[in-house]
DNA sequence: ACCCATTCTCTACATTTGTAGATATCAAAT
DNA sequence: ATTTGATATCTACAAATGTAGAGAATGGGT
């Protein structure tokens, strides 16, 4: 894929389904979607197609008519940058101040905090050497 | 402003210059966004006066010709939305696994991960009460 | 009082995005 | 073999977005 292939918000939503399924048709896709927002059988293979034209969706195998999908991209491939630009566009570039407001956001409890304080310690250890 | 008033890439970054510097005028902003982008003053003047559409911006002041803006909203109102939409669109919803990249990403030096620290611990605290 | 550089206003347009209907096609049921 | 329901393909369109030129207007310098 492009390195610069941009994807839209509604692209993402569907890839995002790929991402944590696996593979999947667009009949399915389109079951999965509706139950979250009102969309049309066409809108959702409209955006399906577009991802594939974007080289972000392979068609992976076929059963009868029915096309299956896989995501042909990491969803790292997108959240790095994507979370980067977010930093930058959202927080001034500073992370300090958007996990100050992830932690005001979300309800995290103390177990999901302490797996945080988990992984902050386990950068440190590695910045040392 | 409407809540569901939703800003383009291009508008948060103009957005952002008025986060950080306060009032601006059109030729100041295109000045500023000339360093990493070169856009005409025209296009800069067509977001911000859409910016002022959206109720966004205000007209702060007046110098002579020169009409001098200042953020209407706070970098919150937007933030906290797109904050929560990203997380679940990019990262299914978890917290860790932002934060997680977010380390990966940024090099954060141990006074940066202590600063993160702190800011954990203090959420647990309040979590007690 | 006059000129002009600066800034604003207006208009325009290609592209992307969200949206979906019309229609073709075919696999499976009878 | 025929029908039909499910699926795919194709086409379309309004709105949003990124982009910018032409030209009007005026504040400030002389």
């Amino acid at each position: 894929m492009e390195s610069d292939t941009k994807l839209s918000e509604f692209e993402l939503d569907v890839m995002n389904f790929f991402w944590q399924h696996g593979q999947a048709s667009a009949p399915e896709i389109h079951e999965l979607i509706k139950a979250d927002k009102d969309v049309s059988y066409s809108t959702v293979k409209t955006i399906i197609d577009r991802l594939e034209q974007k080289q972000a969706l392979t068609r992976s195998s076929q059963q009868g008519r029915t096309i299956y999908y896989a995501a042909a991209i990491e969803r790292e491939t997108f959240s790095t940058p994507l979370l980067k630009g977010f930093l930058k566009r959202m927080f001034a570039g500073d992370p300090h101040r958007m996990v100050a407001q992830l932690l005001d956001n979300e309800q995290l409890n103390n177990e999901d905090i302490e797996k945080l304080e988990a992984l902050l310690a386990a950068q440190k250890a590695k910045n040392q050497d």
